[in-house]
DNA sequence: AGCACGCCGACT
DNA sequence: GTCGGCGTGCTC
């Protein structure tokens, strides 16, 4: 039998492409397809990454090829050059980036032939749903049944059907003959496309009048060709949105089969960027032409979804960070926005920035991108003062008469002085404020970056703390199930009666989080309709998205959250803000913890006064003098982000340095600590070790995590090539790092975000 | 990452 | 005497 090669990768730390011996005849391999292969004890699905005739690997090690996947399209050399540069930026094996990239279905060999197979489904029509199951015989128990389930699931495809009845397809043909039932043939490679859906008419869309800035930015974006990074600095309010839809519709009028990447940083946006997206583009795309990506969609429909846009079936295709790493053969524009989220930046497996990729992304492809913020990260506001972006301005809100929110700094420490009441942490001007929004029957959101009732437990008498026993952190008290919880591993306990050390029966939480807040806004502000939005509120799915509805309902007089609360809603009766207990991150060591403070606060103030009404942000703060605080109050980024960024250059910090972060995780910190250090005596033996800053290792802010100690060094260099070689070298080493004896598991991170 | 093999403590 | 702990090493 003729045979060739093929190399592949497979999902596996090692970088290495392991060779397969392939029989001619299982079809035409080619980079980019899909493969079954013996790996190990295992079989595994693995990417092919080159095709050759001959092999360097000994023939006895040599195995075959299982089976080749021929149902999916192969992924494109371009896309290939994508997870490969990942895969090396980031120190990772091609296969661990590009494996996980792919939807599940198409890393389950059992699923392939069925891939893009149309799907066919049935449901019962509205006379259907009127007529079924009263009109079935009593005695026709298995047909009743058959109708009482597709009623119930809304849906059944026909392995359901039959596993229902024997003769459930027949039973349902005839049924759609009488018009009860209609039967769905949903193409695979694209979203459900409902017969339904495609006969309504789209609504007349209204769609409003651009502002000079917007279409100065419209303009330059439509303008753009080849690889055009865009820096949309646009306030709060702005209309950033508007125009990410008419550069797209610009995009997709000129170019009929161009697709389009829009961004955003977490899932609780996609719903509402999917419904001003369907909204807009009801006339000119087909329904399925537009589809998300996210990890909240279900196995099943993220596959089509991926499909879709690897088919380039789908135009638009919105997601969360995963989705920069989608096949899009015919992406023509990215759009990135709330660039300066962290979210965009995976914490954990390979650990990328879904942003940084995108701009690659734009730049291979030879496209635009349109990053957008009311707060750009001090990174891609350097790139444009450097003008390698180009910088796009939205200085005004976009609704007529909707100004910038007034900002007030309650000193605390005067209130304090003077003996002016408290409630509960809620100072008498902030509950006089919300009071006032109350009568008028405006909205007030309340902000406090703390989940939980208290940050924890308190003796009065001894002096005892709540803490964790698995971790060096405190617990954190949670009321509504009455227990003490370690946001950092999960742990649980009752609340104690009394205190373990001494017995004293009074101990009492210390602190505020969002519980107890909720809770105190019930006597501080009467009559009030409190709402709490956390993630111990938002934990059943798809419940983030009824809680703000209640909000944007009116139903909602308070609304209590932590930055949640911040992202994206657009409120529209909200005109008070309050900010409790921001103070903390102003003292971080994390030097990059200021320029988060001052985009969330910013991002959280934006949700006062958008649709008309004045805009008020009452801070309180122990520190009412801070440059913050006071950039704050003239809404003044550009300056914020000015002094920041000197102060970067002084202190020789990122932008103006490359970072790379090696932590290690130790039965013991001394473990921890060694591994550390005898990686970084490791790292001076390099040849490029001299264009590179190693520091100390130093243990983590919280040493403790599940009994893991926790300690990290920091490697940096202005150099980003030499960063980049040192590390490819060092990693071979730290990986036969012999102190690694005590250490349970290490990683190294680039462009770390928290340090 | 899995999943083996391989060499030392507490159990039927 | 074994069952099983996880340290070490390999996967085309």
């Amino acid at each position: 039998m003729n045979a060739g090669f093929v190399r592949v990768a497979l999902d596996h730390p090692s970088s290495a492409l392991y060779d397969y011996r392939m029989a001619h005849d299982a079809g035409p391999a080619e980079p980019g397809m899909l493969v079954r292969v013996p790996f190990g004890r295992r079989d595994v699905v693995g990417l092919i990454c080159e095709v050759s005739a001959h092999s360097d690997v000994p023939a006895a090690k040599l195995r075959d090829v299982l089976a080749l996947c021929t149902a999916c399209p192969p992924l494109s050399p371009q896309w290939l050059a994508l997870t490969a540069f990942a895969a090396d930026y980031y120190q990772r094996g091609l296969g661990e980036v590009a494996l996980p990239a792919l939807p599940q279905a198409l890393r389950d060999p059992s699923r392939w032939a069925r891939l893009l197979a149309p799907e066919e489904r049935y449901r019962l029509s509205e006379a259907g749903r009127a007529a079924l199951p009263e009109a079935l015989p009593a005695r026709a128990q298995a047909l009743r049944r058959l109708a009482q389930e597709l009623a119930e699931r809304g849906e059944l495809d026909p392995a359901q059907a039959r596993a229902l009845h024997p003769k459930a397809i027949a039973t349902l043909d005839a049924w759609r003959e009488a018009g009860w039932v209609v039967h769905d043939v949903v193409e695979m490679g694209t979203a459900a496309n409902r017969a339904t859906q495609a006969e309504a008419t789209p609504p007349a869309v209204t769609v409003p009048r651009l502002s000079d800035e917007q279409a100065a930015a419209v303009e330059a974006i439509g303008a753009a060709r080849g690889f055009a990074p865009f820096l949309l600095h646009g306030v709060t309010g702005s209309g950033k949105t508007e125009v990410y839809l008419r550069a797209l519709a610009a995009l997709l009028a000129r170019e009929p089969e161009a697709q389009a990447l829009v961004l955003v940083p977490e899932i609780n946006l996609t719903p509402q960027f999917e419904a001003a997206f369907r909204t807009r583009f009801a006339a000119t795309l087909a329904n399925d032409a537009i589809v998300t990506l996210h990890s909240g969609l279900a196995e099943g429909e993220r596959a089509r979804h991926w499909l879709a846009a690897h088919t380039g079936r789908a135009r638009i295709v919105l997601g969360t960070r995963l989705a920069v790493l989608a096949s899009l053969p015919k992406l023509a524009m990215i759009v990135v926005d709330e660039e300066h989220d962290p979210a965009y930046k995976q914490q954990e497996g390979l650990r990328y920035s879904a942003r940084d990729l995108a701009v690659w992304r734009a730049k291979q492809l030879d496209i635009a991108v349109v990053l957008g913020s009311a707060t750009p990260s001090l990174e891609s506001w350097w790139q444009a003062d450097q003008g390698r972006y180009t910088r796009l301005t939205l200085a005004r809100r976009a609704v007529a008469d909707a100004v910038l929110p007034s900002v007030r700094l309650i000193d605390l420490e005067e209130e304090r002085r003077r003996g002016r009441a408290s409630f509960e942490g809620l100072s008498g001007p902030l509950v006089a404020a919300m009071k006032a929004r109350l009568e008028r029957g405006e909205q007030s959101l309340i902000f406090l970056n703390r989940r939980g009732y208290a940050p924890t437990l308190a003796c009065d008498a001894c002096g005892w703390v709540a803490g964790c026993p698995r971790c060096s952190a405190y617990v954190v008290l949670h009321k509504p199930e009455r227990a003490l919880r370690c946001h950092h591993c999960g742990w649980e306990a009752r609340i104690p009666h009394s205190c373990p050390e001494c017995g004293n029966v009074d101990i009492a939480p210390m602190g505020r989080g969002t519980q107890r807040i909720e809770e105190a806004l019930a006597s501080a502000v009467p009559g009030a309709r409190v709402l709490r939005i956390d993630a111990d509120s938002t934990r059943r799915k798809g419940s983030a998205q009824a809680l703000f509805s209640d909000v944007h309902a009116g139903d909602v007089d308070i609304l209590v959250g932590t930055q949640m609360i911040a992202k994206g809603h657009d409120f529209q009766r909200v005109s008070l803000v309050g900010v409790l207990n921001a103070d903390n991150a102003l003292f971080s060591h994390d030097f990059r913890a200021s320029e988060r403070l001052f985009a969330q606060l910013m991002q959280v103030s934006g949700r006062a006064g958008r649709a008309g009404l004045p805009g008020e942000v009452i801070v309180q703060t122990r520190y009412p003098r801070h440059a913050l605080y006071h950039a704050l109050a003239r809404q003044d980024y550009v300056g914020f982000a000015n002094t920041t960024l000197a102060e970067r250059r002084d202190a020789h910090l990122p932008p103006f340095v490359y970072q790379a972060l090696l932590r290690a995780e130790g039965r013991t910190l001394e473990a921890a600590l060694a591994f550390l250090a005898q990686g970084a005596e490791a790292l001076a033996t390099l040849p490029a070790a001299g264009r590179v800053t190693v520091y100390d290792a130093v243990p983590l802010t919280i040493v403790k995590v599940m009994n893991a100690h926790r300690a990290q060094l920091l490697v940096e260099s202005q150099s980003r090539a030499a960063l980049q070689a040192t590390l490819r070298a060092w990693l071979p080493l730290l990986r036969a790092n012999r102190a690694g004896s005590g250490v349970l598991r290490w990683n190294l991170e680039v462009d770390p975000l928290d340090i």
